[in-house]
DNA sequence: CGGTCGTTTGATTACGATCAAACGAAGTGG
DNA sequence: CCACTTCGTTTGATCGTAATCAAACGACCG
C-alpha cells in the first residue's frame, strides 16, 4: 500500500540534502496535514491550466512534467522521484503552465498550499528551505537547456543517465551502480529532445561501450566515470550537501 | 548617467507586474540598501562559481545567463533587463551555477543579500512577491526548454523575438511595434541553440515574410500575430497581471 | 585608412529525422 | 494454454534541416 514512512520525513530528507534544518524546524514540518493518494502510469496529477490547492509530494514510484508544442511535439521539462515536491509553485502563481503525469504507479502525499505557505511565512528558514527546493529545480532546468541546446545525442543521453542516477543516489533509491529505469525510450527522446529511433541507436551505442548494460525496468552502470565523460556531466548543479559517490 | 528613478522603484514596478503589492510593503521595499554600478558590454556581473554577497537589479541595459560545455559551446541560458534581478538566487544557493554578463552597457543596483532576506523573513508578502518573481524565470525556462527540445530555427527565432517584445512591453521599455535589439546573430544563435550562419538565414526568412524590419539596434514588428504564430507564441507563460498587448 | 567585429552568401557535409516494417514481451480473453 | 492484441524496441533505408567550412562584405572606431 503506501509507504511506511511518515510523508513529511521524505520531504525533511529531500530539504536536508541541501540545506540544514534546526529540530524545531523538523518538529514542525511534521505537524504538516497531508491526504495521501496513489495514480497509475500517465494519469494527470496536474494539468497545464489548473488552479491548484495542494501540492504533492512523491512517496514512492516517478513522474514528470511536459508541455506540448501546438503541432504537438511534447518536451518533458522536469522529473520527479522520492521526496521531489510537485507544483510547490502552484501555490503563488495563479495557473499551472504544464502538466504533469506518473511514470509509475507513485504515492503521494497531497498537502495543501495553504498550511505549506503558513509555515513557510512563520519559519523563514523553513521558507527559505522550500525556495531553495524551487531553486535547486531550476538549476536543473538551466542544464537541461544546455543539453538541449548545444549537446549532441550521445551526451544528452549520456547527461540525463548520469542525473537520474545521481538524484536517485541522492533519494536513497539506489545503492551506488543500479539504478531504477522507469522511462520508455519515446519518454527519454522527449526529455532529451530527440527521436524515439534515435535514442534507441544512442542507447544501443553507449551500451556497446560498455558504460552500462540492462534495458528495461533498471540500469546498471559499468563505467560511471566513462558515462559522466560522454556526457559532460559535472553534477554540482544538483546542490547537494552530501554528495555520497564521487563527483 | 544613472537611471534618475530610485531603484526600488524599479524593482517594485517589476513586482508588481505579477504580485499585488500593499502600499506598506512597497514603503518597506523603498528602504533597501544598494549601491549603484555600471557594466560595459561583456564584462562579467557574475561568474560561475562565485559567492556572492549582492543579488543585482538592472536598471538599465541588457544582461545575459550562461553556461559552456566542456566542448566550449555556449547555451544563453536566460535574459535580463529592465527591473529583472539577477542572482536573486545567491542569497540561498551557495555557489551559482553560471555566468552572467552584460550585453550593452547597463546601470545596476546591487542589492546586499542579506537586506533582502532580512525583509523577505519579517514581511512575508514580500518574501512571496520575490519568490514568484524566480518561478516567473523558472517559467519562462521551461518555454525555453521547449524551443530548445521541440521547435524548429524558424520558430525558435520567432518565439525568441516574441518573448524579448512581450518582456519588453511589460518593462515598459517600447510602445508596441519597435523594440530595442541589443543581440548580435551570434547571441541569438547562443541563446536558441543555432548556429550564427543558420539564424542569419532564418532571420532573412522572417523579414522576406514580413514579420518584421530593422537590422541593428532595433527591430520594428510589422505582424505581431504572424510573428507569434510561426513561433507558436502564447504569452501566458509570462504571468503578468496586466496584459497591454493582445495576448 | 587600416583593423576589428558582425553580417552575409555560397558550397558541402552530417547528424538526426522520418518513413516503414519486423520483432519481442507482457497482458487478455476465449 | 494458446491465439491475439498492445505497447515498446529494434533495424533498415532515405531524406532534410541545420552544421560546418570558407570567404567576402559592410559598419563602426581609433
Amino acid at each position: 500500500m503506501f509507504a511506511q514512512t511518515h510523508p513529511p520525513e521524505i520531504m525533511i530528507a529531500k530539504l536536508a540534502q541541501h540545506t540544514a534544518l534546526s529540530i524545531d524546524d523538523c518538529a514542525t514540518l511534521n505537524t504538516l496535514p497531508y491526504r495521501l493518494g496513489s495514480v497509475e502510469p500517465g494519469a494527470y496529477m496536474i494539468r497545464a491550466g489548473d488552479k491548484t490547492q495542494n501540492c504533492g509530494l512523491i512517496l514512492k514510484g516517478f513522474a514528470f512534467g511536459s508541455s506540448t508544442t501546438s503541432d504537438g511535439h511534447r518536451q518533458i521539462v522536469s522529473v520527479y522521484m522520492r521526496g521531489d515536491l510537485i507544483n510547490l509553485a502552484g501555490g503563488i502563481m495563479p495557473v499551472t503552465d504544464h502538466g504533469v503525469q506518473a511514470l509509475t504507479h507513485a504515492d503521494v502525499a497531497y498537502i495543501p498550499h495553504d498550511a505549506l505557505f503558513d509555515l513557510a511565512s512563520q519559519h523563514p528558514s523553513i521558507g527559505r528551505a522550500l525556495w531553495r527546493d524551487t531553486l535547486v529545480d531550476a538549476s536543473i532546468a538551466r542544464q537541461w537547456m544546455v543539453s538541449l541546446g548545444r549537446r549532441n545525442a550521445r551526451q544528452r543521453v549520456s547527461h540525463f543517465i548520469c542525473e537520474i542516477g545521481r538524484r536517485q543516489n541522492g533519494a536513497e533509491l539506489t545503492d551506488g551502480d543500479v539504478l531504477v529505469w522507469p522511462f520508455t525510450q519515446e519518454q527519454v527522446a522527449d526529455a532529451v529532445g530527440l527521436t524515439p529511433v534515435h535514442v534507441n541507436r544512442t542507447l544501443h551505442g553507449l551500451r556497446d561501450e560498455r558504460f552500462f548494460s540492462g534495458h528495461r525496468h533498471n540500469l546498471t552502470i559499468m563505467d560511471a566515470e566513462g558515462l559522466r565523460d560522454a556526457g559532460d556531466f559535472r553534477s554540482g548543479y544538483i546542490h547537494s550537501v552530501n554528495q555520497p559517490l564521487a563527483a
